[in-house]
DNA sequence: ACCATACATGTTATCGGTATCATTGCAAGT
DNA sequence: ACTTGCAATGATACCGATAACATGTATGGT
């Protein structure tokens, strides 16, 4: 076996086995078709020219690629990655893999990125959140597999979903704050005037203003400050314009707990204690949340079970076993869950309250 | 045009706009060869039936998939995650696409996706680490394309590298850590008796260890615990069995960030003042590390920068302009950068400490 | 014996593009 | 006017597998 030679092709192997292609491909998809002992010169023949099969040539002729696409926003958020992970595991024993892209939370790109994922024919579609372009939609339904939306729970989802509400996430957030007796409080997200922006974040500001103005409290200091993705520099930058607009603010929800940690740090820095002077929680349950001092109240969504559980569907879907209409198109909703820590204290009366200075 | 009719090929394209299949394909790819008249042609058409090329013929035919497979440990960690996108943003522009496989820090599992990943014929391979079985290196030489090890400084690399020494990773923070005046020094890492092992961070502990015997001082204090990947609780937990078995340990090195912050709260849990008690340097420069309060000295290694480089690199290698055997097979090196920051200090006399409970 | 049946294998025709070479027409060089 | 050369396009042959159907050979029931 010259280390260099063309790569070997099935046909090579059939030759050497003494068979006809047709055999070869037997043996490698379904080895109980064919005889013990062809198959057993086969896979010699295999072994001999180190024969690894041409999955490209199969899947133009099969019309299946085996590949799923996953379109987030970024991996380096690693709630993302823990979803693309769960995805992945769960897909790989069916052979399945996966094609991520990333859209940098911006919908032009999102669409340009769909366009050259379809050229590569994917058995399916999965993306992040339920917002999309005219085109992109257009384009997603033509090209006739499979779609999930996930990391949403969308009133009309375009196929499949699966995810939770953004909007009641930020709606527990504020109902928390509230029943510990807050009433000057704020929040903390990016700005979605420009082109990078987290529809999923603004969803959950939009569910805690909903809250805070069924109180009668003002949404005034619901801060939306630079462009997604946000960071623990932006938490702790966008708590430093908080605490400008109002220095007596009481308790504030990061959009995310990569803000919440920065936003605790600021308050190391600016020696605010929490949960003294401020209340703090965030969303997403990062493990940084978990390891901080003091710990941080946060809301936990199973970020690799949303993976895991789109990659069952899909597998029950693709494996066409089932009739396709029996599969639920209602949305699969993984939930989500108030973890109170201890960043989060209930309000202290003000005579209490110590001077900030 | 029928939403679900099924798709249009390329000859649906060449009949409409009635030009042959051949013009079509070089529109589209290479517009240039194509007078105005026939390409707009044919772009109308292209238009009309919403055409997508499927880039599976296309690769068969042409055997260029322009995918690139990418081998990491997991993308859970934020490094590996910075060099996807790093990679994947530099190949983006000639329109190649990422095949990401996740090993687990498994060098069995690295081989199995090697052999997945070979079948689908990419243009190239990135992998992470210069370790693999004999068969995962055997079938990659044999798959006659661009290997590039990357994330450690092979001596002899089975064709390109970039990279950093990790050794010389180690080294530097164990002479940081002398050079503060210490002597009782320790490290936290994890274990490489089990199936997955983080084989760089043991690099950067045999580097530590190597200055410590050149300094006379025993390494016994060089902790291994729980299997790869580190993790917050991994620092947490190493630090409480590093000070079980030396109460009086005066610094320490973690092989990761994310170790030295999940150690460094673990001291503030504990009351051990951090850099007073105890010096404290991770590796890696993650967001966290600078965020953190006090500010964690750590060596940074750009990982986004490894990935660009890698990409190209291989940009180079592939567009195949230059002669092949002209392009330098020495390995890149991107360094590395030791950033002091708030966690280590001078070691103090004796009578200085004041006793820890 | 005879035919139905299942099992093991082979034959042929694609899948949807691109590489390569062939053809045509027309402007420029001599 | 005649080659030369280039630009624009077409015809044909694959790329390396699988689907679908065809064939041949034992097996068994009656």
């Amino acid at each position: 076996m010259p280390p260099s030679s063309p790569k070997a092709t099935m046909r090579d192997v059939s030759r050497l086995a003494g068979v006809s292609k047709m055999t070869v491909s037997r043996v490698l998809a379904d080895p109980g078709l064919v005889s013990k002992s062809t198959r057993d010169r086969v896979m010699k023949a295999v072994e001999q020219l180190s024969y690894v099969p041409d999955r490209v040539a199969g899947s133009l002729s099969s019309r299946r690629t085996n590949f799923i696409t996953a379109i987030l926003p970024t991996l380096t958020n690693s709630n993302f990655a823990d979803t693309a992970q769960g995805l992945a595991e769960a897909m790989r024993a069916a052979d399945y893999q996966l094609l991520i892209g990333y859209t940098m939370y911006s919908l032009t790109e999102e669409e340009r990125i769909i366009r050259a994922m379809l050229a590569r024919r994917p058995d399916a579609i999965v993306v992040a959140g339920t917002t999309h372009t005219k085109a992109a939609s257009e384009m997603m339904l033509r090209a006739g597999i499979p779609i999930v939306e996930i990391w949403d729970a969308p009133e009309h989802p375009i196929d499949h979903a699966v995810g939770f509400s953004n909007y009641e996430v930020g709606r527990a957030a504020a109902l928390h704050l509230l029943s510990l007796g807050h009433r000057r409080i704020g929040a903390l997200g990016s700005r979605v005037d420009c082109e990078a922006k987290d529809l999923r974040g603004e969803a959950r500001l939009a569910g805690f203003s909903s809250v805070l103005r069924e109180a009668g409290l003002s949404s005034e200091l619901v801060i939306r400050e630079n462009e997604a993705p946000v960071s623990y520099d932006h938490g702790a930058w966008t708590l430093g314009v908080l605490l400008e607009r109002a220095p007596d603010v009481e308790a504030v929800f990061a959009v995310s707990d990569i803000s919440a940690v920065g936003a605790l740090m600021e308050c190391h820095r600016r020696h605010i204690s929490v949960p003294d002077d401020l209340s703090l929680m965030g969303f997403g349950d990062f493990d940084i949340a978990r390891q901080c001092v003091p710990a941080i109240t946060t809301i936990r969504i199973d970020a690799k079970l949303i993976g895991k559980r789109t990659g069952e569907l899909l597998l029950s879907v693709l494996d066409g076993e089932t009739n396709l209409e029996a599969i639920p198109t209602v949305p699969v909703n993984v939930g989500f869950e108030l973890i109170s820590r201890e960043t989060t204290a209930p309000a202290r009366t003000q005579a209490m309250k110590k001077p900030r200075f």
